[in-house]
Formats: structure tokens, sequence, C-alpha cells
RNA sequence: GGGCGAUUAGCUCAGGGGUAGAGCGCCACGUUGACAUCGUGGAGGUCGCAGGUUCGAAACCCGCAUCGCCCACCA
């Protein structure tokens, strides 16, 4: 073996024959156990939230897999509609082109031809995690056999009349030239303006104030609305108004929508432009005139000096018309929330156009019902009131995008705009009794990237078609996700899958926080504060890094101070972490909380637990060769690091029911380096190298060492897989275990063997025997080399026994020159000294030990237990905490009392004695 | 406006009615036969503030402050 663990020579050979052998489909007739991979889109690249959330569902994998079960993790990619369409379209235009150049049918090409050269790279970037997805199963959304299960849920849909179509207002993303769901926008505070204009009443006399943070929609205006109960307006609701430049007479309406407090109570109606505007147009039939193009310039409703103006440019247009005619009353300072596209970031437009929907609530109220009845449970529990806030609000789910990239919406029209919807257009003919010579056009939208999505859970398991997989692997066991698509998605699944499954999609959503960077902020392009986790796991040089963060940047501008940041927080680059490494730090860091700072000093502690383990096992192999079946006995420390191995094996079975990965870590952490590691090689290396241990003795240890370290392999393993297959490679025989590889061995369950007290007790005796003499050493700068004499004091019959019977342990590890007994009667010598109990571990000075240190020493020590006393004796003084507490607590508080005493009246009087010695 | 969360050692975070924890960092010492990616010892905290419940609160309850997120939204 290598002297250090080198990851990169390691893991991609290791995953190589995993997938080559088969060892990630799922196998045998266990309890069936399936997860379903968040599909990454299928032209990205793998972030630190896939990271993450690949790990957890790693470890969650193959720890049931190894537990027996009949596993699967389902891998896939998602189109992503809007999202790969832009890549590709900001391509064609770095070429000189538009899509509209291309064409549809030449543009949808074109991405799947870049889905084709793109698409394979987060598959294979997820490879290098470790992950143990079935990539025999791989899907894509836009398979056929993904699509056919789209087709079939949009006719049954449509048919059960839970898809319409029909004209609204919608979020329309000018730019993208789409509808958006109420999801996709992004609404954020911006600085802007509050308008006050004069509209003029018909009358001639007079005019109401009305204010507006868009100008530009009062071309469009149908009406102005009063509070029904304002007194101020009441006798003018009913008359009209005359809208100034277009001149359009529109009515004075009263509705209870109008806050009379906010301004003059008077607001101008838009209802084509307007949500609100829109309701209430909608209850008092107000004209809805919609003044915008696509690309939201105006159109020709207005007069003619603003046609084709942006609505931006028109905003200054019709603010200077009103100010010219004396009717801008005031303009004041204005912050109010934009909606933008998430996507393009456009401002949303709200829009009248044709558009298809699903009507939510027959599909929300059993998707309600089965996390409220906890059919699905979330883990942490709290996600479900976000849930349930959520899912009562809900509105219908606008479904069509006027995007080229996606699945085809699977409607035909007729000559006279009569809506078919059938699988096909045969299929529509067949079913509609549409001769041919009836000329039928398919809808030219798209499906939202989300519904494809939504069916993710059998979709991927041949649905609608009926199969094996279906019956084995749905529902899931459990989901895991982020926060932040608990709406887009989990929400949809659930819906879904309860209504063509008869069942809900999975039993548990186990949401997990959002990766951050080490200062809090959201990794971002932008902020040029993004991780990437292969960079972690091969390391990157400081020009590549910078390099890497500053190219392609949407504003170049940022660039400098990107590259400045980067060279000051990685002055060398990244080291080459490896992915075990990487995968235990997000393992570990996955607590309870929202977000994540991802911290690189954690990562680099977990690097070097890896070659902590890897030269524990260089260690137990090397004393470990030639190992034969020859009779065994086993000493107190043999029995001591099994008893402490079935506890940590307890624990990690217990944090996986709970999903707290972090604990999990934890426990393997410190039972591998501060038990393992620390106490029970060190405690073997006196039996292995001592030639007074006999031959059955040294090959207990041996035996120990090895099974100990193959346990603890597969305990391990979920969390890191490579290298303790690499090393268990090495191990197994010897541990005499057989198998082709570590992922297929069943895990670690506790022995059932009763623990050793007695050895359990000795081990636990030697560790405070050591732990007292190396304080005495440390404190007293006592060379680590030289070996001590040590006087007992006050040595039980058991004190005594143990001495004898660890003499070998307390020499080499304790590195003891010499135990000897004081006797009752005797004077101790003048010594640094360390308590056991009512042991006293007396080290006599000798020249070694400076006096003044040791009492200083003393004292402090005596300081410390007092202040424990008092408190302790302040509680038993308390008549209220000895009438009220259970007698438990006061007996032990009382056994405190008595300890707390006994400690100091030894350090006292070893204290005494010193005093007495100046 | 409604909801959720956070506040514990220099940093990143666990914990949770009865003794304040880990990793990293820091200080000192150390070429001990697995490992200097290491070992040994040490320093370091009024658990955000103020009330309440309790014999006992860092933990439970109420309020406040600061920070963060989600949802809705007054033109």
């Amino acid at each position: 073996m290598e002297k250090s663990y080198q990851p990169s020579e390691i893991e991609q050979r290791v995953y190589a024959r995993w997938e080559e052998n088969g060892y990630f489909t799922p196998r045998g007739d266990g309890e069936r156990y399936c997860i379903m991979i968040p599909p990454p889109n299928v032209t990205g690249t793998l972030h630190m939230g896939h990271g993450f959330g690949d790990t957890i569902q790693d470890a969650l994998t193959r720890y049931h897999r190894m537990r027996g079960c009949r596993t699967l993790w389902q891998p896939g990619t998602d189109h992503a509609g809007i999202a790969t369409q832009m890549v590709v379209e900001r391509l064609l235009n770095a070429e000189g082109q538009s899509r509209r150049d291309l064409g549809r049918e030449k543009f949808v090409e074109r991405v799947w031809q870049w889905k084709e050269e793109s698409g394979g790279k987060i598959s294979q970037q997820t490879r290098r995690l470790g992950a143990s997805v079935d990539w025999t199963r791989e899907r894509f959304t836009m398979d056929e056999g993904l699509s056919a299960a789209v087709r079939e849920v949009f006719v049954r849909l449509y048919d059960e009349g839970l898809i319409y179509r029909g004209k609204r207002l919608v979020n329309w993303d000018p730019v993208l030239h789409t509808a958006l769901s109420d999801l996709e926008v992004l609404s954020a505070e911006e600085e802007g303006h509050l308008w006050h204009f004069r509209y003029p009443l018909a009358s001639g006399e007079g005019h109401l104030v009305v204010a507006t943070t868009r100008p530009e929609t009062m071309l469009g205006d149908s009406g102005v609305a009063v509070h029904p109960e304002d007194e101020r307006y009441g006798h003018l609701v009913g008359q009209e108004i005359v809208l100034p430049i277009v001149g359009r007479r529109i009515p004075i309406i009263a509705d209870p929508y109008v806050d009379p407090e906010f301004g003059t109570g008077c607001v101008k109606m838009t209802p084509a432009h307007d949500f609100n505007d829109y309701e209430i147009g909608v209850r008092h039939g107000l004209e809805m005139i919609n003044i915008f193009t696509d690309d939201a310039t105006l159109n020709d409703t207005v007069p003619e000096a603003f046609r084709g103006l942006d609505r931006f440019v028109a905003r200054k247009a019709v603010t200077a018309e009103l100010e010219r005619l004396g009717l801008l009353d005031k303009v004041e300072p204005y912050t109010t929330k934009i909606p933008r596209g998430d996507r393009s970031h456009a401002v949303v437009e709200p829009y009248l156009t044709d558009q298809w929907y699903v009507k939510i609530e027959p599909l929300a109220t059993p998707a309600i019902e089965a996390v409220a009845s906890g059919k699905i449970r979330f883990v942490p529990e709290n996600w479900s009131k976000t849930y349930f806030e959520w899912m009562h609000n809900i509105q219908d789910w606008c479904i069509s995008r006027q995007l080229w990239w996606g699945h085809r919406i699977p409607a035909w029209y007729d000559d006279d705009a009569n809506v078919y919807v059938g699988y096909d257009e045969a299929d529509v003919r067949r079913k509609y009794g549409i001769g041919d010579d009836v000329a039928l056009r398919q809808d030219e939208d798209v499906l939202d990237t989300w519904f494809s999505s939504a069916l993710w859970p059998f979709s991927t398991l041949g649905w609608p078609e009926k199969t094996e997989a279906l019956d084995d692997f749905y529902p899931g066991n459990v989901l895991v996700t982020g926060f932040d698509i608990i709406f887009f998605w989990v929400a949809r699944m659930i819906m879904m899958g309860i209504k063509f499954m008869g069942d809900v999609p999975f039993r548990e959503v186990y949401i997990h926080g959002l990766i951050r960077a080490e200062d809090g902020q959201k990794m971002s392009k932008s902020k040029g504060n993004i991780l990437d986790p292969l960079d972690l796991i091969d390391g990157i040089d400081l020009e590549s890094l910078v390099a890497k963060r500053t190219s392609g940047m949407m504003q170049d501008h940022l660039a400098p101070r990107i590259e400045e940041d980067t060279r000051r927080q990685f002055p060398d680059g990244i080291d080459q972490f490896g992915a075990d490494a990487l995968r235990f730090t997000f393992a570990a860091l996955a607590t309870t909380g929202r977000d994540i700072r991802f911290d690189l000093g954690r990562i680099e502690g977990y690097k070097n637990f890896c070659n902590k383990l890897w030269n524990a096992a260089r260690y137990v192999l090397m004393n470990t060769e030639g190992l034969d079946g020859g009779p065994s006995e086993f000493t107190a420390a043999d029995l001591w690091i099994k008893a402490r191995l079935d506890a940590a094996v307890n624990a990690v079975h217990a944090h996986f029911a709970n999903y707290r990965l972090d604990l999990a870590t934890q426990t393997i952490y410190e039972f591998t380096w501060h038990e393992f590691c620390d106490w029970y090689l060190e405690l073997s290396k006196p039996v292995l190298q001592s030639e007074e241990a006999g031959a059955a003795l040294q090959r207990g240890t041996r035996r120990t060492l090895v099974e100990v370290l193959e346990t603890l392999l597969r305990l391990l393993h979920p969390f890191m897989p490579f290298i303790t297959e690499e090393i268990w490679q090495q191990v197994a025989d010897r541990a005499g275990v057989h198998g082709e590889t570590i992922m297929l061995q069943p895990c670690p369950e506790a022995s059932g063997n009763t623990v050793d007290t007695e050895a359990v007790d000795d081990i636990e005796w030697v560790k405070q025997f050591i732990l007292g003499l190396r304080q005495i050493r440390g404190e007293m700068d006592i060379p680590p080399g030289k070996a001590l004499p040590v006087v007992l004091q006050h040595a039980s019959e058991l004190d005594q026994r143990r001495a004898e019977r660890h003499a070998l342990l307390l020499t080499r590890v304790g590195r003891v020159e010499s135990v000897s007994l004081l006797g009752d009667d005797e004077q101790p010598p003048a010594a640094a000294t360390a308590l056991l109990g009512d042991l006293r571990l007396l080290v006599p000075m000798k020249g070694l030990i400076d006096v003044d240190a040791e009492k200083a020493r003393l004292g402090k020590q005596i300081d410390k237990v007092r202040g424990e006393l008092a408190r302790a004796n302040g509680k038993l003084a308390n008549d209220k905490f000895v009438n009220n507490a259970p007698a438990a607590v006061v007996e032990q508080e009382q056994t405190r009392v008595r300890d707390f005493e006994r400690t100091i009246a030894q350090l006292a009087e070893q204290l005494d004695k010193l005093d007495q010695l100046a």
C-alpha cells in the first residue's frame, strides 16, 4: 500500500468496475427500496447542490442495498425547456443567427444535437461522485416512453375536464415570448415612481386623481374604481371619465377592493394588464383592452403617436404628454415589487392570451390529505407547513409555454378553431370522427417542463405500460430534494402520483438545505464564488480556477473583482480532496437547518480522515500477514474495541433511521479516530510486539484488528465508497470474508454478544491511568519518551490486580518504568499526582519535576473542582431541590459532592506535602 | 401583512430540563516501528437581550433585538 491515500488513482478504476459488473442494478428478493433522483438539466453541469443531494441519496441507497434490500436508485435527466432553449439560442446568437432564422424544426434538431453533445457530461460527473444509480435504467424526460406518459396524462386529464384552455391574464415574458406559471415569476423590490394623474369627469366639472406606478397602462384603462362607502366619491359612481390622450369615456365604479386610505382612494382600472384590475373588471364587466404586442410594445389600439413604442419608452411619452396637458398632479419616488421572469429576468407583463390550464383543486385536495394523514412524511416535519400553506392557496396551473423545446401539446384545431385532444392526429380523427377532408393543425405550444417532471416517479418505471418495475418500485421510499422545489416539483408529483397511480409517489420527503459559500452568500456565477464539486475532488490550480470563474461572464466588469477575491481566497488553488472526503463533508453538514455554509476546513479535515483510515489499514495489514486459523485468545482491549464497535454500529443504524447523516458520520469519525486508532491500535502494539504474549493472544489481537477494520469499512462504505472498497479488497480475505465487492456485503449489525463489562472497565481504567500520566507529562514538560516510575497510593485490590494484569499496556503505551505500591503506613515521596477515583498515581519528582509547576497545577485543579463542589452543595442546601427533584437526581448530586470532596482532599494533601518540601 | 428559521468557543456547527460538546483554527512540546495529512498536552463560552414556568432553564413559554428565507401584496 502507498504510504498515504491517493484518491485519484483509485476512484475512477473502482467505479468503472462497479458499473461494468452491474452492481448498481436491483438484485435479490429483499424488501424493495427505491429513490428517484431529482433529474438535473440534461445540458447542465454538476453543482454543489447536486453533489449534496446525490451524496445523501447514495448513502441511503448503499446503506439499504447492504441491508439486503432490492434497491433501485433511478437516474435520469430533465429537458428543462426554457433553460435549455435559452442556452441553444445564445449559441445561435453567437453565430449571428436566431431561432426564427432556423425555423422550428431545424431549431429543435439543433437542441437535440446540443443535448447529445453535452448531455453526457452531468452523468459522467455524477459517476465521479460515486453515485450508485442504475445507469441501465437511465431516462430522459423527452424519451419516447416518458413522452407517451405525458400524452397519456394530458389526454386523460383533458377528457375528465381537469385540463382546459382559456383566455386569461397570464404572466407574460416579453423577452422569451412565453407565458410563465406563478412560480416562475420572482418579485423583488425596486425603486420607481408613483405618478398622480388628473382624470377629468365627463360632466366637465372637476376631475379625479389616480395614482399609478405604470403610466403607460393608462392607454388601456377602462374604468376608475372607488370604495363603495367612500363619501367623497359616492355621488360620482355611475358617472364617466374622459380618459386623457385616448378620449375614451370610461365609467366610475364602486368596488370594495379599493382602499380609501391609500392615495386619493381612486384607482385607475386596466383590466387587461393588471391582475387585480382584471378581477374587478370581470366583476363589473369592464372592457378588456390589450394595448401590447408579444414584445410589450404598444399595439394599434392606442393613439397613433404611441404605437410601436416599447413599454418603458411609452411610460416617458405618456407622462410627458399628460404633463403637457396639465394633468400631472405630482410624482413621488416609490419603491414597489417588480415581477421578473426567473430565467430571462425580464419584467413580466400581465397579458391576455389563450393558455392551457390544469384545474388544480381536485388534484390538490387528496394531495393535502396524503400529507395530513401521514401517508407522506416530511423530514424535517416543519416543511409540511410550507407545503400546506401553498397547497391551500393553490391556483390553477398554467401549463402551456410558447417555446419550441419541450413536449408539444397533444391538441389539434380545425379551421373553425375547435379543439380536439388525443394521442396523435390519427387518434384525434378517430376519436372525434373527423374526416381526412378536414384540415387539422397541432397546437404550437409545448408543456411546462414541470409537467413531465411531475410524472417522474412512474413515467421512469414504464407507465402507462404495466411493467414489473412499476410493481417493484412504485411508490418510492423517500424523495431527497431541496426546499426550493417543494412547490415546483414535490407537490406536483404527489398530485399526479395519487391521480394516476392511486398511491403517493413516496412515503417520505427528506428536505435538505441549500449549499452556500463560506461567507453565507448564495453561490452564483456572477458573484464568482462558485465551487465546482469536481474541482474539490480533483483539485485545480489557481490560474485555471481564475480563468474558470471569470470566463463567460454576463457582466464583464465584475471579472477583476472576482479574480482578486479568488486569488486571495485560494492563493495555491484548490487541493485535491477526493470524492470520499467531499461526500463525507456533505454528509457531515447535512444537519436539520435550512442552509449550509460549505466549510473548506471541514473537507480538509475529512481528507485527513481518509488518510488516517488508510494508514490504520496499513498497520492492520502489516500485522496480519499470514494470520492463520489457530486457537485465539482475546485481550481485554480486544473485547473492549468490539464493544465500542457494537455501540457505534447501533448508533449509526439509529441515525440512518432518523435521516441524521451528520450524526452518523460523527459517530463513525469518532469511533475510527479516537477509539480504534488512538487507543486500540496503540493497545494492540504491546501484544503484537512483545515476546511474552503467547501465540494465541497475538492471534486474537490480529484477528480482532482485521475483523474490526473490516466491519468498520462496511459501516463507512455508504459515505466513503471508494476508499472503503479499495481497502476492503485487501482486508476481506484475512477477515474470513469473501465477496466481489464491499458494495454487496451486508451492513454491519451489532454482534449481539453480551458486553464483557470487566474487560471494558479494565480498559477504561487503563485509559484513565495513561491519561493521568500524560497530563503530568504534558504539563510538566517531561519528554514523552521518558519512562516514569509510578507509585500507587490507596490502591484497592482491584487496582492492584489491574495494574498487574495490564502491566504490559501501562509500560508500553503509558511509558511506565515501574509500578510500586505504597503501604498504608509508608510516607509518599514528593511527587506529581494524578487521581483515578480513590487511587492516587504518584510520579516521584527526583529532579524530573519542578515543584512550583506541580503546585500551580494542583492549585488550578483544586480551584476547578471547588467551583463544581460549591455549585453542587448549593443545590443540596436548597430544601426545594432536595424535596422536589427526583430521588435519583438528588442522589447523583450527593455522590458528586462526595467525589469532589475526596478529590479536593487528595489534591490538597498532595499540595501540603509539596509545601512542606519547600 | 402572513409564515418559517437562525442567534452556543476565533471560525463552521451539533446538543437539548440536572457536569457545556465536536471539527477546524490557536499555544506548547514531540523524527516513540500505521499516519507530521501525525502524536501528546493546553488555552478558549454568563449558550443574542429581558421576563416567566420550574427545586433547577442554554434548552420550555412570552416579549424584544439582529440576521436570513418563503408566501401574499395598495393602485
